[in-house]
DNA sequence: GAGGTGACTGCGA
DNA sequence: CTCGCAGCCACCT
């Protein structure tokens, strides 16, 4: 039970992931830099880990690696899916690799600077 | 309470 | 170009 922190790390990751539009990706480096954390993107990962329990759906599928490399696939289930979701949304994935990252890349230090 | 792990990243050799 | 190491923080045993 935590003490007096009505929101955690982890919320609000999961409120930047939800904002990512479709066909759109980002990345853990980013999320974490844009909540003031550059070097803790592995607790995005973690994140993302406990978006399988989180009440509301995080699009994780939408979150990749710096290199757009779908690292985190093998934890989804089935792990294809999480490519099979990307293909939907008009993405190209070849060998776990998002073609044209760069352009599909969704960065919130830009999109959601203020 | 302490140690190990992990859906990452950046820099150095 | 590829390989290896260190930093970061929360969770699990």
């Amino acid at each position: 039970m935590p003490k007096g922190d009505n929101v955690s790390f982890f919320d609000l990751v999961f409120e930047v992931v939800r904002l990512i539009p479709p066909g759109r990706v980002s990345s853990y480096g980013a999320i974490a830099s844009y909540l003031g954390s550059g070097k803790s993107s592995r607790m995005v990962g973690w994140a993302m880990n406990s978006a399988s329990s989180a009440i509301l759906n995080v699009p994780a599928h939408r979150v990749v690696n710096r290199n757009g490399l779908l690292t985190g696939k093998a934890h989804f289930n089935p792990p294809e899916m999480m490519q099979k979701l990307l293909e939907n949304e008009g993405m190209t994935i070849e060998n776990d690799q998002i073609k044209n990252f760069k352009a599909v890349f969704w960065d919130p230090n830009i999109e959601l600077r203020l």
